[in-house]
Order: C-alpha cells, then sequence, then structure tokens
RNA sequence: GCGCCCAUAGCUCAGCUGGAUAGAGCAUUGGUUUGCGGUACCAAAGGUCGCAGGUUCGACUCCUGCUGGGCGCGCCA
C-alpha cells in the first residue's frame, strides 16, 4: 500500500522525501513534512509550499484527497483503491501480506548448553529467533534455522560428575565431598534416577563419569527438543562442536595465511585487539587443546562456506562482549564481518507474588520453560516476550501471566478475532457472500478501520527489518482494540449496510489471523 | 578502571530513518446494555521524557559530559 503512494508521490516530486503516518487519522493515511525542509531552500514559509505542492496531486485516482495542514501535506486515499487492496487481501486469506524478499539468512538461535533443562531466559530468544523466522518467511526470506550444540569442554563432564555424586548421595551409603562447582538442582537428581533404572546402582562409580556425561548430554538434549517442542519451535539443523573441532585444522591455517595469530608463552593468539576487541585472545592452550573460542571460529568459518546472504545470531545478553572477537575472527579469515549480525536477548527477570526468582543453572533454582508452559500455555508465553524489544530487561509477575482476562493482551485479540466469528454466524452469511460487494461512500471510522487492518504488510517489513518484534504485537493490539470500540459504535448485522460492514470485518479478521499466526498464536474463531 | 545495554505516568512498557497536542495496558475513580458475547466500550486522573549542555526551522529521538541500574571484562562454556 505504502508503495503505491510513493510511487504516485514521485511523479510530482522531485528528489527524496519522508513519508509518514499523521498523528491523527483525520488528517489522512500518509503525510510528508517536505514542506519544512525546502522552506529554506526556497526562503519561503513552509505553510505556502504545501498549499502549492498539494495543487499538483488533482488527477492522481488513489488519493481522495490532498491537503495541506500547518505545512505537512497530507494525502487521503480514495474508497476504491482501500476496496480493491481489501478484495485481494480477503481472498488471499494467510498469505496476505506475502512479499518477495529473496535473501537468504542462516538463522542460529537458542544454542543452550545441553547440561540442563530450558529455562525462561532461553525462552526468549527461542520464542524470539521463532517469530523472526516465521516473519521472515511470510516475506519472502530463505531462512534456515540452526542450533549449536556445546557439546565438548569441561561442562559435559562437569554434567557426568553431578549425576553421579547425585547417585552415590542418593543410592549409596558413602558420604558426598560436593566440589564448589557442579549443577544441582532437581533434573540432576531425575537424571540419576533414569540412570539407575537402566544401568542399575552399579553405575555411580568415578570410572563411570565419562560414560554418564556423554548419556546425559544426550537426555538433555532430547529434553531441550522437547521442551521447544512444547513452545511451537523446531530447528532445521543441529550443529555439534565435537563434530567440528576435525575442522579446526582448516581454519586454523586461513587464520595463519592472513597472519592474524601469534604463538607466545606456549600458546596461539588471535590478534583480535587489532580489530575493536579489547586485546588479544588465546585459541590454543598451552597443552595444545583449543579454547571455547576456537569452536566458535570453526563454527563460523563453517557457516560462511555455506555461502548465505547473512548470518544471524541471537545471544544472551551476557555474552555482548563476545561479538568483536568472533567478528574479527570472521574478517580474519576473509569474509564479510558485516554479513554477520548478533542480536541480544536480555535477561528475564521472574517475579513470583513480588519476590524475585534469581536463574542460575549452577545453583539449581531457575524457571523452567516448561513449567511457565504449563501455567500460561504456548500462547501466552509467546505473547509476553514477543511485547517487549529483545534488548530490553524484562520483567513480569507469573501471577500475573495466570490470568485469564483482559489484563492478559493476548485474550484481547483473540476475542476481536472470535467476535467476528460470531457475527458471521448470526448474519448467516459467509466471507464469499460479501466478498464483491464494493466499499464506497464510508464514512470516516470505517475507512479509518479498513486502512488500519490494510497496514499489517508495512508494519511486518518494519517489524523484520528493525528486529522489533513488539511492532507486530502493538499493531494487533491496536487493530483489536479499533474493532471492539467500532462494534460498540455501529450495529453490523441487520443494519442497512450489512455487506459492506461484514466485509470490512472480514479484512480485519485476515489481518489478525495472519498477525496472529506469525506470532504462532493460535486465532480462536470462540473463545 | 574499561566496554556494552538501559533510564518516559504509581507499575510494566510503546514512541517509526529527528516532525503536528509524548501514547497504551495494568492499577485508581466514575459511567455505558430491551444493538450482533460487558472476556467489551466511554470518561476522569496521572509526565520538568534521569540531570546539564550542544546540533537543528524542529529533539523522547542525534552528539558530549554527569548521575543511577544491569551485564561483561577467564587459557569457563
Amino acid at each position: 500500500m505504502k508503495k503505491s503512494v510513493i510511487e504516485s508521490v514521485k511523479k510530482h516530486i522531485d528528489g527524496g522525501f519522508v513519508l509518514e503516518k499523521p498523528k491523527d487519522l483525520s488528517f489522512g493515511h500518509y503525510a510528508t513534512p517536505l514542506a519544512f525542509s525546502l522552506a529554506k531552500k526556497l526562503k519561503k514559509s513552509p505553510m505556502i509550499i504545501a498549499d502549492e505542492l498539494c495543487l499538483k496531486f488533482d488527477k492522481e485516482t488513489i488519493f481522495d484527497s490532498v491537503i495541506a495542514i500547518k505545512g505537512y501535506i497530507n494525502f487521503k486515499l480514495s474508497d476504491g483503491f482501500l476496496d480493491a487492496k481489501a478484495t485481494e487481501a480477503i481472498k488471499e486469506n494467510l498469505n496476505f501480506a506475502k512479499s518477495d524478499k529473496n535473501e537468504s539468512i542462516l538463522l542460529e538461535y537458542v544454542s543452550a548448553n545441553p547440561t540442563g533443562p530450558m529455562h525462561i531466559g532461553h525462552a526468549r530468544g527461542a520464542v524470539f529467533g521463532d517469530t523472526l523466522t516465521k516473519i521472515g518467511r511470510h516475506l519472502g526470506y530463505k531462512i534456515t534455522t540452526e542450533y549449536y550444540v556445546n557439546d565438548a569442554g569441561s561442562q559435559i563432564e562437569m554434567l557426568g560428575l553431578s549425576i553421579y555424586l547425585a547417585g552415590v548421595d542418593r543410592y549409596t551409603d558413602d558420604e558426598v565431598k560436593w566440589p564448589d562447582e557442579y549443577y544441582r538442582g532437581e533434573y540432576i537428581y531425575d537424571l540419576c534416577d533414569e540412570a539407575k533404572n537402566e544401568f542399575g546402582v552399579e553405575v555411580f562409580t568415578q570410572e563411570n563419569i565419562q560414560k554418564l556425561s556423554s548419556w546425559g548430554k544426550d537426555k538433555m538434549m532430547n529434553l531441550i527438543r522437547d521442551n521447544l517442542m512444547k513452545a511451537g519451535i523446531e530447528f532445521e539443523s543441529f550443529v555439534s562442536e565435537k563434530e567440528l573441532f576435525k575442522d579446526w585444522d582448516d581454519s586454523y591455517k586461513k587464520l595463519k595465511s592472513n597472519d592474524s595469530v601469534y604463538e607466545k608463552d606456549g600458546k596461539v593468539w588471535l590478534k583480535s585487539s587489532e580489530f575493536n576487541d579489547e586485546k588479544d585472545r588465546v585459541v590454543v592452550r598451552e597443552d595444545k587443546r583449543p579454547t571455547y573460542l576456537a569452536g566458535d571460529i570453526i563454527y563460523h568459518d563453517n557457516k560462511f562456506q555455506r555461502n548465505y546472504d547473512k548470518y544471524i545470531n541471537i545471544w544472551g545478553a551476557d555474552h555482548h562482549g563476545y561479538i568483536a572477537r568472533v567478528k574479527s575472527a570472521v574478517h580474519f579469515m576473509g569474509y564479510d564481518e558485516d554479513k554477520l549480525e548478533v542480536i541480544l536477548s536480555q535477561m528475564v527477570a521472574l517475579l513470583k507474588g513480588g519476590e524475585p526468582y534469581k536463574m542460575s543453572k549452577r545453583a539449581g533454582n531457575f524457571i523452567l520453560m516448561s513449567d511457565v508452559i504449563e501455567e500460561v500455555g504456548s500462547d501466552g508465553l509467546r505473547f509476553i516476550f514477543l511485547t517487549k524489544k529483545s534488548d530490553t530487561h524484562l520483567e513480569f509477575d507469573i501471577d500475573l501471566l495466570k490470568q485469564q482476562d483482559s489484563s492478559n493482551p493476548i485474550y484481547y485479540i483473540q476475542y476481536a478475532h472470535a467476535r467476528i466469528n460470531q457475527i458471521f454466524q448470526k448474519s448467516g452469511k459467509s466471507v464469499d457472500d460479501v466478498i464483491d460487494v464494493h466499499l464506497k461512500d464510508l464514512n470516516e471510522d470505517c475507512r479509518n478501520i479498513l486502512f488500519s487492518s490494510l497496514l499489517l504488510s508495512e508494519v511486518l517489513e518494519d517489524a523484520f527489518e528493525s528486529r522489533q518484534l513488539q511492532k507486530l504485537t502493538e499493531y494487533l493490539r491496536n487493530l483489536a482494540a479499533a474493532y471492539h470500540q467500532f462494534y460498540n459504535k455501529h450495529k453490523i448485522v441487520g443494519s442497512e449496510d450489512e455487506d459492506k460492514l461484514l466485509k470490512l470485518s472480514a479484512m480485519v479478521a485476515t489481518s489478525l489471523r495472519v498477525g496472529l499466526s506469525l506470532m504462532g498464536i493460535e486465532a480462536k474463531s470462540r473463545m
């Protein structure tokens, strides 16, 4: 819709201009403050310039009127134009607001360590990534989703150790000497019970820690997949850190040939300080074991070899310090580091009855994603995360999520959708019965809500490109509110304009349905 | 100490690449139905946009400094 407007305006105005939405819809559907920027150059008052420019648009049929108000040029779209767009959109149904962006994107997200179940912090990145994928694909982006499994390193051993200790604690008379660091929490005891059932009590010996590590890791990975599935999230590919390490030599050669590594004190260092990082980083230790960073270097080498237009990583905000060193490695290996974008997902503070919950894997008193889903449902969980920017700290009280009334905005939107469905039932008509009605001679209320419902495609593009998905939820909430208002003000079934108003309602429902489905939330036809 | 993020109504947050009178939800107070689901709607009240400068015709938005909070600053992952 916006594209049509821009094209029409371009015909009459030279050079660039800003097209924005007026504060007040009664001014027009679109507006430009162009006259202000021209005022200085032309040495005339913005009001006069705006008046003059308006006259040029007399013959544009997509506009009902073009008027100047306080220096702003306001464009009001014609009923015919809006009607044509709406007819098309209703017919497209779930395909409405699709686009043809063709960029290929490799999206890596969640990548939670397989040493414990998903907690609420992971859930935020998971929901964000999944929704970004859904919206992106709707717009035509070719997105591949990937989960990087950190199945190497001491953390996995610590998992085995923790299971072993729990087993000794629960099933033997021996006294456990708890080390400083180990994983605690219910799930470790669950694992140890399971291990006992599978292997018998005799598995809890020092010699079996290795075995328990690898076994536990697989169990955790299954659990994580299960957690994700409950929120409607599936990954196309899982990449194992352990597997990748066989390619270390290749990646290392690339770094070496670009003279971006050096040896010092028996270790290998990356010259990341030459590229935005605070200091150089060790990639191979004295004992020849590569560091965690080395794993990420191989992984990104691997990613870039697959030749996508863009690579997006969603990381927890506590990893922000890591961006510079990974980007520097990508750069040193000869790739365009600007193709790598990192989206940070901020901390989630969960409250319950005003009491703050601390989230720590090691302490084990974290909130499980699966518990939250059980309490508020997948829809509720998803919506809450999608109402906030990913990079702001988010705080919510779980007791509030449990309330299934108007304080939970998701019900508000679903109710609007359900309401439209009920109206159609009451009228005894179907969408097909009213699709060909011409929406003309509309009153202001009708035209505004019709226009609002057509904005979805612009909102989706904006939300995706700015990576600010809350714009979609904000939009849906506003659209639902507009419809509830409309419903209270105008009688639909049995009115003189019944067919027109039904078509209008169908259009609103279409946008709500598409928007909700992209968020992975069900659009209910009755509550 | 250095780096990144944040600071907007009592609370939780929006505010589009700078643009018209800074918005919503919750909470508070008061209203609305013989009209299609009141799980809704209307209205009132609530703000020196953390502080101080600067750039601009115009700043919540951009720049600088300061204050307060979070996170990071491992040869852990």
